[in-house]
DNA sequence: ACCTGAACACCGTTCAAGT
DNA sequence: ACCTGAACACCGTTCAAGT
């Protein structure tokens, strides 16, 4: 870690760990995941592709500790909340918001399961399971199911992102796209899909995501209830 | 579609969109998702690359396809239930034992975000919320926060076997592993994260599956009976 | 209409050689 | 200890040329 600190006092010219990652953040939010290559961040760090690897195991190692640095700081700053059910509303919306400003988050925190990214994500929530009063034999269902909820979310929402930049398209003219699909598909086989096409355009994105986890916190809290 | 009955009547020599599908997730099976290039599918239906373009648009499609051809009968069978809650349960069972066949399914359906795959479950299970009595204007949550739970355990067990496999690991193997790493973390930041660490080992990936679908509906229905 | 297969423009990663 | 940059073994995709 403080391998380089004498180079580095000397200014910006040489290469850490560090750099590394934020020129890769810079080219994952300018070009999404596509945008990340070894070849375009040794170009923008003036070095040659191999140094990076002296710093980083490999691309996968990289994009986890790119996802790392935008998701602790999220964590750091989420946890305040006036009730445990605040507390992790404001979790959740911290990593959706993290995510609007960083599609790319979404896919990396899939790709880097189990990984730190995501622990820190399921300690945020697991201590306001627990603060909410829920017991030992519930915590981890409660848990997984609040976690695997907002990876959910974060998967679909960064696959939009994806699909949207590849074609060129803003975020209204993508909904009307996939509105415009689901209204011309069979009307027997996908009643219900097409019934509810219109909400596509309306709805929104933060508030459904809140909305689903106040479905499961009232899950937890009517099974906490019951006898 | 009909385009070349003439020569399958002969035998199996000629290529055809359906075959290709085929080939591909004996691939997807056998390979994961790095199984799956061109040059391998190409070689095992005796062909060259470029053919395989005659009749497919890209990976990409050919992706989506290949998990569609999971997911269609796999609704289609699930669809069936004593009540809602029962066939909503039954839809994402199915779900879970399909991609517990075949794991490359869980990140295909992330990437073909809002195509057909996604809508077909979404379709099987926005049915069930209508028949469970969820007014109009809740539906769309129940429906999106039921799909984005599923998409999320998806994607998480996709990744998982993933890196199992890529790791020659067993799942217990794996699990001891992430325990191991998990006890490792500090004590104080992760405090939530090292006490769950043993349940990893005992935990049943598809009971806690079931246990969130249930979190959910448990949720759906309180907020259908308030007043 | 359908297929061939070489060619193109990329990748991530390695490694002998430098300083 | 850290960096260079050419080389390697791949990719997905295209396209002139065949049948």
């Amino acid at each position: 870690m403080a391998r380089n600190t004498r180079r580095t006092q000397r200014g910006e010219t040489s290469l850490s760990r560090d750099r590394i990652i934020e020129a890769s953040i810079e080219l994952l939010d300018a070009g999404g995941e596509d945008g990340l290559t070894f070849r375009a961040l040794s170009e923008r760090l003036g070095t040659g592709a191999g140094a990076i690897y002296w710093h980083i195991a490999n691309k996968s190692d990289l994009l986890t500790a790119a996802c790392d640095a935008i998701v602790a700081p999220t964590m750091r700053s989420a946890t305040e909340g006036a009730s445990p059910r605040d507390a992790i509303r404001a979790i959740g919306l911290g990593m959706f918001d993290a995510m609007d400003e960083h599609p790319w988050v979404g896919s990396a925190l899939t790709q880097a399961a189990a990984q730190l990214p995501m622990v820190r994500i399921l300690e945020a929530i697991g201590r306001q399971v627990v603060a909410l009063g829920v017991p030992d034999a519930m915590r981890w269902h409660a848990g997984s199911a609040l976690l695997h909820y907002i990876l959910g979310v974060a998967g679909q929402n960064a696959a939009n992102r994806r699909i949207a930049r590849e074609r060129q398209l803003v975020r209204a003219d993508f909904l009307d796209a996939v509105a415009a699909q689901w209204a011309a598909l069979d009307g027997d086989e996908f009643a219900f899909t097409r019934s509810i096409a219109p909400q596509l355009r309306e709805h929104d994105d933060r508030l459904d995501f809140a909305a689903g986890i106040d479905l499961i916190l009232d899950g937890v809290q009517s099974a906490l209830a019951r006898p």
